[in-house]
DNA sequence: AGGAATTTGTGCGTATGTATC
DNA sequence: AGATACATACGCACAAATTCC
């Protein structure tokens, strides 16, 4: 196996609570115990939990109140990731989470150019993991000519609730590419999922190069994930 | 005055570095001395002074790097925050910093509809400081007829700097509040400041109440800094 | 209304790991 | 290989906000 150095524990941590709230073994609204508490059963130090509880509720999972209490944060079951996301289908049931990492208002390739009015769509870019093991990077486009209001912080979620809820608009594409760790070569044509309940269509789309890492998020972990994707664009 | 329990330190530290920064008494490249060297010329524990530095790199000032150093990120002097930012003249040469709240595409008010083509615009929120004390909110509007890829990570640091180099665009309108702290009463006629290089002109614009706090940032200060805006709202 | 108990936030100091030089 | 420097992790003490009695 290669040489995987482990995790450090606050980001165990974290990963470990996002799926618990994302698979609704954590409801909306409930109460984490006392962080000491919680500290001494999970057997690490306050301040590790803590910082790991920084980074959930950075995430925008949790509600984090002084004096009070750490409050999950998450959509009622109906709306659950698991509706929408059918890459666990294909691992058999892990946890899916996601990372977003770049929002962009962009021409609209020639590919979409029957789906909406508009000349413009907005690109998203995704990391998809199960179970905290990354295995997909994800391109959407949405047409643009809705009075979309597009920000990083409001698709850091369920993107696919985003749609359906706040949005209302129709997905133009959405490419799954599946690999295991460690990534293999991409081709063109590696996996092509139709998207369930979604109204839209499968289409390939040309991957243009990724930014600097730097440019896509600012901790060192995701740094890494970003550069990890680079290497899958040379395959 | 006022019962003003002073900011914790971390945050002190944070404001302070970034006017250094802003300044230009630190210049781009730059490398901090060793964070324990540090934290004894300052008197901090070493955390806290690690909990300033990793809030100066959010905001993208700073690049740390293990068993390196932390690198200042900061453009060039020319295109200096001051060439732009005019309020500094009324409170007698301050360092001004800014904090973006919120970035929309909304329809465009009937003010502006004599500029620019399109009928919605990117809505543009942000907190403007002098010396960290919060003195201004600013609500700017851009024609949305331009390719704009607009995004709270792209005007993090100098606006206008981002309105010159990257967009390309006319400012629609600019409104800058001035006050004191405690910010007084809003009234409609407060302030108007022409906006010196840029090729724009002042208008008021009907302030729209701001979204609940929790909205605009995830911080506990952030969020501190929203409701005293809301506060602005109702004098 | 008020005060005690609970719970999270801040700050400190230290030891050890890991990346860079 | 050694030295330097940042990252992680631990434990503790006190402050501040909330909750409960």
């Amino acid at each position: 196996m290669a040489k995987t150095s482990a995790l450090p524990k606050f980001i165990q941590l974290s990963e470990m609570l996002i799926r618990e709230i994302a698979a609704g073994h954590l409801t909306d609204g409930a109460r984490l115990p006392p962080e000491r508490d919680m500290a001494d059963d999970l057997g690490v130090a306050v301040g590790t939990l803590r910082k790991a509880l920084a980074d959930v509720e950075a995430k925008g999972l949790l509600d984090r109140v002084q004096g009070s209490g750490n409050y999950v944060r998450h959509r009622p079951a109906v709306d659950s990731v698991y509706a929408f996301f059918r890459l666990e289908l294909l691992k058999g049931g892990g946890l899916p989470t996601a990372q977003v990492l770049a929002v962009d208002r962009l021409p609209k390739p020639d590919a979409f150019g029957q789906l909406g009015g508009h000349h413009e769509g907005h690109r998203i870019i995704r990391l998809r993991s199960l179970d905290g093991v990354l295995i997909a990077l994800e391109e959407i486009w949405l047409d643009g000519a809705q009075p979309a209001q597009i920000a990083v912080s409001d698709l850091s979620d369920s993107l696919y609730h985003f749609y359906r809820h706040d949005l209302g608009v129709i997905i133009a594409s959405v490419e799954d590419r599946i690999g295991v760790d460690p990534m293999p070569a991409w081709t063109p044509d590696a996996f092509h999922l139709k998207s369930g309940e979604i109204a839209g269509y499968i289409e390939r789309v040309s991957w243009t190069a990724a930014k600097e890492p730097a440019e896509f998020s600012r901790t060192w972990y995701d740094a890494k994930r970003a550069v990890y994707i680079s290497r899958m664009g040379k395959g």
